[in-house]
DNA sequence: GATCGATATCTGTGATCTCATATTGTGATC
DNA sequence: GATCACAATATGAGATCACAGATATCGATC
């Protein structure tokens, strides 16, 4: 009765022959697919409007269409996707009211996240954030976007897990996967500006124990950035004249 | 809606009817496996610490597998489930800490949707929340516990709803997902403190056009309701003698 | 009688298949 | 030449299957 079933080891050794052929880890596909979708939201991969088509996706990442389907639930229950009328998901497209929400929102929680973080400080964690630091404002002198980013992120994330709450965390990842893609392509415009003076004032703040200080350095950094996205928002969310691609990327 | 659910042995054969006149809507299943989740949660049809088997809830409801997995999952994405080791979801038993904490960040985000709720706020909202608090008062009275969950929840979003900030409603969704379970139990509690008053002041509050103090009322509304969910809250989460039973209920 | 090991069952995961629908492309008609 | 209709295609949804790991069960041995 099995004697059919054997076919399909074949099949799994053909199929990811695509690529680098060497990922057969099993019980971790959907994760892959999961840190590839966040990476790439984050990073700019996806661009706002974008809708993502399950087959090329799984085709692209060289797996069924089953981990896809997964992942882009989970995108899609924490707002970082939204799903079309046909049952397709797209990048959302954000409107500016939306953009406003999501940065008020912002203050809120990353700034009681920062607050709470600076409550229990401890210098170590001033010395990791001094060196995350250091790598952004390297990467903003080189003007390497992605860098910029990537540390930036970095930074705010070791702040905020630094207070130590499991219920703020994932909220606040929520609100960075929903603006992440705009946030990238509004880095493409070059009259945004790009200091990181803010984090050195919270990084004064926390070493001088004064958590109030550290929480209006973060609301002042979080609005900055608010303004700036918006500057460059049009009614219809932000759109770049070269940015009409919707030719998916697989490569980063 | 509801009439074809019950017939568990019926469902094998569900497959190619769509002729009994109940229920073979294309691409709507997964949606009322959703909300059957959801207000199970709220409900308390599924107890902190209960393992969800994918199989036998397919097998309850009367569909594959497959719409519960993608249900699950977003469930597991909005922190409403946990992963165990073995990849079984089951409802999270919130200890202490976490209760505290997802109490502190639904007085900072409930408090905020109320605030502006209250700034754009019409007389239709005050009448209509007035009603709600009418079926609360009464559920009180009659010790009914269902539908003192059911007012309370409709009271709160629609409250929070008035704001018209697609951001906030989502993560407050998500923090009731997760104390959801718990705060059904608590109501099992003889001692449980029940009454409305803050929901009085709120109104009174929106009646002054007073934002301010519309956020101070729901704010001691939560905070009494969490201080009330913690004194009943052992180390290991909430653990009530008679709620061992890991049996899955389906009717409801 | 207790403990350890082998087996049988149950679990989620990933792949494949079918189908209804949405989308698109093409052609014919006005 | 533009528009509408029809067909070809593509897409997601749901069901089913096959596999691997975890768990529980039962038997044998000490």
């Amino acid at each position: 009765m099995e004697a059919q079933g054997r076919m399909r080891v074949d099949k799994i050794e053909s199929k990811p022959a695509g690529k680098d052929g060497s990922k057969p880890a099993r019980g971790h596909v959907h994760e892959h697919v999961l840190h590839y979708m966040r990476r790439g939201l984050m990073v700019g991969a996806f661009l706002p409007g974008q809708v993502m088509s399950l087959r090329k996706l799984a085709a692209g990442l060289g797996t069924s269409p089953m981990p896809v389907r997964e992942v882009l639930s989970r995108l899609v229950a924490a707002n970082a996707l939204e799903e079309t009328k046909g049952g397709s998901v797209r990048v959302p497209r954000l409107s500016p009211e939306k953009l406003r929400d999501l940065f008020s929102v912002r203050e809120v929680l990353e700034g009681m996240a920062t607050e709470l973080a600076a409550r229990k400080v401890r210098p170590e964690l001033i010395e990791e954030l001094g060196a995350i630091n250091k790598e952004l404002l390297t990467a903003i002198e080189k003007r390497d976007i992605l860098n910029c980013l990537s540390s930036n992120q970095k930074f705010h994330f070791t702040l905020y897990e630094a207070a130590g709450s499991a219920v703020l965390m994932p909220l606040i990842e929520s609100l960075w996967l929903q603006f992440g893609p705009t946030m990238y392509m509004s880095l493409l415009i070059p009259s945004m500006p790009w200091n990181a003076s803010d984090h050195e004032h919270i990084l004064a703040a926390l070493g001088a124990n004064n958590p109030a200080a550290a929480r209006k350095g973060i609301v002042h950094d979080i609005r900055t950035t608010g303004k700036a996205l918006l500057s460059v928002a049009g009614p219809n969310g932000l759109e770049l004249p070269f940015a009409n691609g919707p030719e998916l990327q697989f490569d980063y």
